[in-house]
DNA sequence: GGAATATATTACTGGCGGTAAGTACTATGA
DNA sequence: TCATAGTACTTACCGCCAGTAATATATTCC
C-alpha cells in the first residue's frame, strides 16, 4: 500500500509531472496548439470541448488558454487559417485563366471543395453563440470579405462603374459561398463542377456589370 | 425563528407553491413560452439561458422543456416564427408591384429590415455550436430557402429557362439575404434602401436570366 | 372519500469554460 | 555556491447551465 499509485488525472498519454519540465523551451508553442485544435475538431466535431483540445496536443486545460486564449480566441485564430486557405486555394484554382466567367465557376468551385475538405473547422468556426456572436460572425466573414471588396472595387473602377457597392457584394457573397457549401456538402448530390456552374450563372452578369436597362419603376 | 422564512428559490416575480395549481388548463402553453423567449433574447441577447427564459414566462424551467422542448428545440421553433415574418415582410414590400428588379430591391429591403428588427432572435436563431449544428443551420435556412427554390423553379420554367438551379440559388441568396443583413446592421451606415439597390444590381440580370453569351473556354 | 392522474415546483447531476493555487525547473546576483 | 526570483507546467477548484429526477399539490373518476 501507498506505493506509488499517485492520482495521474492526466488522462494518459505523455504524462507529465508538475512543475516546470526540464528544457528552456515551451513544450508546445501557439501553432502547436492550433494544429492540435484543428486535428481534435476533425475528430469530435465542433462541439469539442477545451479539455480535448488540449489533450490532443499533449498539454492541459491552461496551456491552451496561455498560448491561445478562451474559446473565442482559439476560434478567431482557426477562423484565419481557414479564411488563409480558401484565398489560397482560389489563388491556385484560378492559375492562369483570363479574368471572365470560366475564372468565377472556378473560384466558386474551390470554395465548395476547401469548405467541404475543412467541414468540421468550418462549423467550429462559425458556431458558438453568445453576447458577442454578431461582431464574431462579421470578424470571421471579413477576413474573406475584405480582401474581396478590394478586389471588386478595383474591377468596378477599372470598368468605370461604381466601386461603393464592394462591401455589401462581397459580404453577400461571402454569406452566399457559406450558405450554398454547407447546403452543397450536406444535401446535395451534385459535382461541384455542376452546383459552381448553376451560382456563376447566377453572379456573373451582376458582377461583370452587365445590367439589364433598369425597366421603368 | 423558524418562522416562515422557507427558501423561496423561484426569483421573485409570481411565486407559485409546488404542486398542481388551483385551474384546469395549463398556466402558460406552448405560444406563451416562445413568446416569453423571445423577449428574453431580446433582452439579454443570444446567449439567454433556459432558466431566464422561463422565468420571463412566469415558471420554472421543467416547463419549458414540457411545452418546448430543449434549447435547439427552442430555436427551430422561433426558427420557423422567424422564417415566416420574414416572407410575410417579403409578402407585404412586394405588395401590388410587377415583377421585376424592382420588386426584387424592395424584396432585400424588407429582408434587411426584418432581421434588423429582431436582431438577437436572428442571432439566437443562427448561433449554438453542437455536434449536428450543420442540420440544424441547414433546417433553419430551409424554412426561407425552399419556398424561394419553388418560386424560382416557377420562374425558370417560364422563362423556358433550366429549373434544376432553383435549389443552390435559393440556398445562396438566403446566405447572401443573413450575411449582408448582419454586415449591414452591424457596420454599414448606409440606408436599407441602397443597400439594397446594390445587391439588387448584383442579383438581379442573374436571377431575370440575362446571362451575356458565355465567352469561349 | 380515496386511488389514479395531471401539473406544477424544488433539488440534483454532469459537464464544461475559465481561473487560482501549487509544484518543479531555470536564471541571476552576492 | 546558494538563496531568491521568475517561469512553465500541473492539479484543483468555482460557477454556470442544460437537462432530469424526485416531490408536492390539485383534479378527476369510481
Amino acid at each position: 500500500m501507498e506505493s506509488d499509485d499517485r492520482v495521474e488525472p492526466m488522462t494518459d498519454r505523455a504524462r507529465r509531472r508538475p512543475g516546470r519540465p526540464a528544457g528552456r523551451e515551451h513544450v508546445v508553442d501557439r501553432e502547436r496548439v492550433l494544429d492540435a485544435a484543428e486535428r481534435a475538431i476533425a475528430q469530435y466535431g465542433a462541439g469539442v470541448s477545451i479539455e480535448a483540445i488540449a489533450r490532443e496536443a499533449g498539454v492541459t486545460k491552461p496551456i491552451v488558454y496561455a498560448r491561445v486564449g478562451k474559446r473565442t480566441e482559439v476560434s478567431d485564430a482557426l477562423a484565419q487559417r481557414l479564411a488563409d486557405r480558401l484565398m489560397e486555394a482560389a489563388a491556385v484554382a484560378i492559375g492562369t485563366r483570363r479574368a471572365g466567367r470560366t475564372q468565377l465557376a472556378a473560384m466558386i468551385r474551390s470554395n465548395l471543395e476547401t469548405l467541404a475538405a475543412h467541414r468540421e473547422l468550418f462549423l467550429f468556426v462559425s458556431g458558438g453563440a453568445s453576447e458577442e456572436m454578431p461582431q464574431r460572425t462579421l470578424f470571421l466573414a471579413s477576413q474573406s470579405a475584405k480582401p474581396m471588396a478590394d478586389q471588386i472595387a478595383v474591377w468596378r473602377k477599372a470598368a468605370g462603374l461604381d466601386p461603393s457597392v464592394a462591401l455589401a457584394w462581397a459580404y453577400g457573397l461571402v454569406g452566399l459561398l457559406n450558405m450554398a457549401s454547407l447546403w452543397w456538402i450536406n444535401e446535395s448530390d451534385q459535382p461541384a463542377e455542376r452546383v459552381a456552374e448553376q451560382l456563376a450563372d447566377l453572379l456573373w452578369s451582376g458582377l461583370a456589370g452587365i445590367t439589364p436597362a433598369r425597366p421603368a419603376q
